[in-house]
DNA sequence: CAAAATAAGTCAACATGTCTGACCTTAAAT
DNA sequence: ATTTAAGGTCAGACATGTTGACTTATTTTG
């Protein structure tokens, strides 16, 4: 037909496209979020305190700057979360050797159990999903994912060593 | 070396490459809702708003229970905002032709207008990234993210016509 | 050394989103 | 005529996030 016309279904195509991409990033986060969420309520816990524990867990020993500037929440947002996941035992902090302003964040052996619990789940999702796909999807997946991050500093933590 | 080192290393690079990808879902996620966010509250909306406005406007006429199945939260959490959006004028509803107590949804001017907003924004986050990382990959995320959904009926939303 | 900057914590008030539970109305199906 | 389904509503609770203002301890800088 009239290039016109295949313009116009280049644009459909394309407009739908997109809109399914916008949809498996809301199916596949609801999906990726709905296990942990229930047994983090086990706990009185919600996905702020997941985050926090997850974050901890993989860089033991941030501070508590490092860890506002990974999540992007204020700091008294995270003041909640932090100090009950403190208080029960999850979480605790040290002093810093150089700079003793700073309070660096370690997972307890309770908070390691949780953490191994909460990110198993979403570890073994990933990991059949992966599987499924096969080694050249995985790529395509992170290449995908990492274009849609903002901020280049967040980009750099996936470049391949 | 021995094979017991090479398995530790595989399982390592396992553990680290599928804990990439729980990143790579946290951050793309939060930067992918970031700007409509700032969007949704010149107008005192939430996400939540967001989600039945994207929805309301892909499946026009689409029943409550229909929303409800999607986005799989409670109708008590679904009344507050599609209240507010009916109320506010950016959805209207009608009774349903063969079954008169379903309320067929659909967006207004107003909400086609809202709705074209916020997506426009994904789509052009979407559509860079795509851009950048090519057909193949595209097609690679597209099959990762449909194996981190749980649901068989969610999945089928995405086959290739 | 004194002043400024930084890291962290705290208090208060508020908006939003979600939940459970109970109950009601209307319409369709058996 | 009764049961079931779709939808609406009220009340109460909790989790997560925000802004703003203020404090303390410590380090850096002029």
């Amino acid at each position: 037909m009239s290039d016109l016309k295949s313009g116009a279904n280049l644009l459909f195509l394309r407009e739908e496209e997109l809109r399914q991409a916008i949809e498996l990033l809301f199916f596949a986060y609801r999906d990726f979020t709905s296990e942990p969420d229930e047994m983090l309520a086990e706990y009185g816990f919600g996905r702020a305190h997941h985050r926090v524990i997850y974050f901890v867990g993989r860089h033991a020993g941030l501070s508590v700057s490092e860890l506002l500037g990974i999540l992007k929440i204020t700091k008294q947002s995270l003041s909640r979360v932090l100090s009950q996941l403190i208080e029960q035992g999850f979480i605790t902090q040290r002093a810093g050797e150089t700079d003793r302003r700073r309070r660096l964040l370690e997972l307890t052996e309770k908070g390691i159990e949780l953490e191994r619990r909460l990110s198993e789940n979403q570890r073994q999702r990933i990991a059949r999903a992966y599987r499924e796909a096969g080694a050249a999807a995985v790529e395509g997946f992170r290449r995908v994912m990492i274009g849609i991050i903002s901020d280049e500093a967040d980009r750099k933590r996936f470049e391949r060593r």
